[in-house]
DNA sequence: CTTTTTTCTTAAACTATCTTAAGGTCTTTT
DNA sequence: AAAAGACCTTAAGATAGTTTAAGAAAAAAG
């Protein structure tokens, strides 16, 4: 049925596999639920958002791996997330307000994602309002883990950040290019590798 | 009534001024609502939570202001919020949890909030499901701001951070003493010292 | 398998920010 | 009014992190 990369099906099982973390969807419901998300394929390199233009979903990872970055005018970049398997990602600003978006997100891999636009993501809260709850859930989750990083770029100095982002994001430090890293934790890449070559000692 | 300070009556219809911002509530859900908060004053200095404590309470802040710190093991603390009034603060991870707390919360000046329980707040949820979209969606501002400031962080010299501070927050940057500034943006007095009066010139 | 492109490392000079230490101003307490 | 405590400023020396530039290694493309 489906030869290269996984059927539609497939992602539409994961994305209900993450729901489930958090809320008991019946079978009508969670049929409701994938039905507003459609599937997109990125190849590597291409964009999913660019800054200036609006953000019109909410875009959740079934496998591959993303970055949303920020360019300054002077054409430096700063790397706000990563997004692999099982991770939500967007402008968020920009979606809920459907203003102009100031974050490029694109595709460091390969990527299978589900995408919702806005509308009909006020429809589910609507439909299904536990599924706003869920939304809730995450959100709180995520604030959470933007605080810890508030504090850990105030207070840590480079190498530590460094060994507490291997630490929580295993799996992203292995598949990314160190420069992007060094972008993420706020230092440049031979700064990073110097680091990296104290550590070894 | 009230001699001293406002009544609890007043502190109510801030917080349902703050509320009616985001839904509408009747008579009789705004009743309910705010009969889940319970009114505390602090002296300045006084402590609203400690870190190692488990965070019972969601805090609304009706007038006055609070700071939320982490101490490091060294001792030095960096600030993570300021909250004057219309804000909330809390241990979000510990509330959220109930697990012991990282961030001590204390006031600057005197201050009036207003607390809810989290037993109380699933129970609102529960009741009242509007209330939700309420938190969810003060989350999404929160969120959005905290990321905002992680990008500073880790793209803005001091200067710029702080002149961004100055025209983000003209209402704490007046209040609240300088060291403490210097410590919500992540340098040291002294330096923030340098920065002020370069820019006088 | 060779070439090209991307990524990683090294090192020296430079800059932003921190540390320490001292003195000054303002506010609160006695 | 004097003393004490909190807060702000200044400046010199120290450190963490950046910049630049070059070369090595690895990965992708032909």
């Amino acid at each position: 049925m489906c030869i290269l990369g996984q059927s539609v099906l497939l992602m539409h099982s994961s994305l209900l596999a993450y729901a489930s973390r958090y809320i008991d969807l019946t079978q009508e419901e969670a049929e409701y639920f994938v039905s507003l998300f459609r599937h997109r394929k990125l190849l590597k390199r291409q964009f999913l958002l660019q800054a200036g233009d609006i953000c019109r979903y909410e875009t959740f990872v079934v496998n591959g791996c993303l970055r949303a970055y920020f360019v300054e005018p002077s054409g430096s970049f700063h790397i706000v997330q990563f997004a692999v398997e099982d991770w939500w990602t967007s402008d968020l600003n920009s979606f809920w307000n459907q203003t102009p978006a100031i974050l490029n997100i694109d595709a460091l891999e390969p990527t299978d994602v589900l995408q919702i636009e806005k509308e009909n993501l006020d429809r589910l809260y609507k439909e299904i309002p536990k599924t706003e709850r869920m939304f809730r859930m995450m959100l709180t989750k995520a604030f959470i883990a933007h605080q810890q990083r508030i504090i850990d770029n105030l207070c840590k100095p480079a190498m530590e950040r460094y060994l507490a982002f291997l630490e929580k994001y295993p799996n992203i430090s292995q598949r990314v290019p160190q420069a992007q890293i060094a972008s993420y934790l706020g230092m440049t890449p031979e700064f990073l590798s110097q680091i990296r070559r104290n550590l070894m000692r």
